[in-house]
DNA sequence: GAAAGTCACTAACCATTCGGAAGTACCCAC
DNA sequence: GTGGGTACTTCCGAATGGTTAGTGACTTTC
């Protein structure tokens, strides 16, 4: 396509980089700060919602169900209520869901196995600017 | 490991889904919302300030630089700052960034490849939820 | 000369979102 | 009676994000 043409209509594909595209609403649901972490449990299998709350350590009640209908609302996420007492409701990845599921797990085991190396670089860059090494480009006076 | 032990002493490994563990604050810098488009951009190579500015339509200088800030002090991100004036400040993966940009840039492309099976999704909820079939599990007096 | 432009930030203040705490209904146990 | 279980909802304050203006050191234009 003419990069002009492309640059007039806003292009026709979905484009994350697009800030109006709704492909970037997607994306930044599945990446909110709780959707990852229940995504990645839900991949376990079904959970109620006090196991999800168990599950996910500090995450408020109110937060998780405020995620859990976002996720239930694009699809991710399979909501079944049983006509019981006390309320039983249980929560199952769709197909859909699995997908982005597996992408933030990896996700968060990749997380998980650089601690090292990332609280080292933080270490090292609190040093670097304790001793004022940081370049400054725009020196205030 | 003795399931007991474990929840006695906490666990050893890294675990996101434990609100205090390290790796809990590196997946959420790296998933928040504009590290997630930042990382995808510098995926394509070096990236000047500007450029990164335009590639992710949307984003304020101020939540660029902040994000950035965040992405080099994990060590996902070197920022070359040049001593030239216009200034000129280079922004590259690093080897870890690029792992993590990987993953995200994954996640990106699935979410522009679902927009019509989630948008339908959420057309139906809000469907179902008009017509008031939604299953109420605490019902308000 | 003054004004405007370049670039990559930073500061101040307001708006929006998130989080903490309490509440809801209906049951059971002590 | 109090307290527990379950899955939410409401209210209000805290935290983060957004908007606007500013910074410095130069260059270009009028």
């Amino acid at each position: 396509m003419n990069p002009r043409v492309k640059e007039l209509t806003g292009g026709l594909q979905p484009n994350v980089n697009s800030a109006g595209c709704a492909s970037r609403g997607i994306l930044e649901h599945v990446t909110s700060r709780w959707a990852v972490l229940v995504l990645a449990v839900l991949l376990d299998g079904t959970h109620r919602f006090s196991e999800l709350r168990r599950a996910v350590g500090g995450v408020s009640e109110k937060m998780l169900a405020q995620t859990l209908q976002t996720l239930e609302q694009d699809g991710l996420v399979h909501r079944e209520a049983h006509a019981v007492i006390p309320p039983r409701v249980d929560y199952t990845l769709t197909p859909l869901g699995e997908e982005a599921a597996r992408q933030v797990w990896a996700l968060a085991r990749w997380a998980e196995s650089r601690v090292p190396e990332v609280l080292a670089a933080r270490a090292a860059h609190a040093e670097a600017k304790a001793a004022g090494v940081r370049a400054e480009v725009t020196t205030r006076a």
